[in-house]
DNA sequence: GAAAAGTCTTGACGGTTGTCAAGGAACAGG
DNA sequence: CCTGTTCCTTGACAACCGTCAAGACTTTTC
């Protein structure tokens, strides 16, 4: 009874608890953002009360890196189908590029979160050990595509991985910004780019 | 005496102490952010009272948005020396990248703080003008470098001036992070990835 | 079914925030 | 010197914040 012997219910209950309400958590918190996103408002849009919070997350801020970890744990496979499925180098970037703007479309308030919380870490120092973390799952996210890109096209990558990482997150972030402003065919212009851009990250031989 | 006619000091006084306040408002801003630099903090950290920004400002958000914009028109000529005084294309990448450094290095409180309040933008809609207004004018400020470091290099830019903005905005921020986290190393891997990039912002011609 | 452990709600606390009104200080013109 | 204008300080306000303790409700255990 102290410790755990039960079925499946001795703390993943915890576990499983701690899941949901950071799930609804991420929903306002990509709603507000970091700063204005309160705990009772984060409570009120979800099943519980406010003081809940403190009975599964020590802090606001475990609560919110946690949160955020969590999202980037689903959100690290994203391009894993694009990958395997791709048996030319065109096609990998053809599929890239679409899914890159399909998930502007579809999970715009969770990304500016994410740059959100990126930015904060610069003046909190206390995000910065998990912001460098996610950034560098992320970098290896899109490593994965641009070495398989390079297998199939022939050749090598011209540049390391931090490099194209930020190369290409640079354009996102635009291409996210612009989208959220209401420009018209910015997500267009953000798949032409990547078709663009792709070649150059290789080597010209 | 209703209207201006005196000498000098009619209502410039009014904007001469506006960009007094101005001017410690970002001190502090670029120490706190947006979010956590509240006005009496700002007013602390300056010659002035707490109550003294309603009479030069309407809103906070007056006074941010202020700022920044008195940031961004003197630092968005800050590679103009650089490309006047360049004779090569070489060195003009040189010089820029230094300069790139250089202003990591001297101003990191500044860039975090515009990084922070281009992220904000994306969450409060009352933002997005000024923003997006900055945001091109340091891209006209990046493609005054690029078009003439193609002129000196006789070819021509293989990319359009927002996409040159948006890759080299994406080193830059990770530059920014990395050294702001203490990551030795990190600007003069930024000094090497700009001297990579640029030759290929260029056509093959 | 009683007791114990776990789960959640409610309400309050100290503190901070943006805003603004009231009034003093500095300065102008007469 | 008096008076009106401009400039700035002080103090207070209502609202909100994160946090936590007290207790009620639910579930498990014996």
């Amino acid at each position: 009874m102290t410790t755990a012997t039960a079925r499946r219910t001795p703390a993943d209950k915890h576990d499983e608890r701690r899941r949901a309400l950071a799930d609804s958590a991420l929903r306002t918190l990509g709603e507000l953002g970091y700063a204005r996103a309160s705990l009772r408002e984060i409570a009120n849009n979800s099943e519980f009360s406010h003081g809940v919070v403190h009975y599964y997350f020590h802090d606001k801020l475990e609560l919110i890196v946690y949160c955020v970890r969590q999202y980037k744990a689903t959100c690290v496979h994203r391009y894993d189908g694009v990958v395997d499925s791709a048996t030319t180098a065109d096609g990998l970037v053809e599929g890239f590029a679409d899914k890159l703007v399909e998930t502007i479309l579809d999970e715009a308030p969770m990304h500016r979160l994410w740059y959100d919380l990126r930015s904060q870490s610069m003046f909190e120092e206390s995000l910065r050990e998990a912001v460098l973390q996610i950034d560098k799952t992320l970098e290896d996210m899109i490593w994965r595509v641009i070495s398989t890109y390079a297998e199939l096209a022939g050749r090598a990558p011209a540049m390391a991985p931090s490099v194209a990482y930020g190369l290409l997150d640079g354009l996102f972030q635009q291409a996210l910004l612009g989208h959220l402003c209401g420009r018209k065919g910015v997500l267009d212009e953000l798949r032409t780019q990547v078709h663009e851009l792709m070649p150059v990250l290789l080597s010209p031989a």
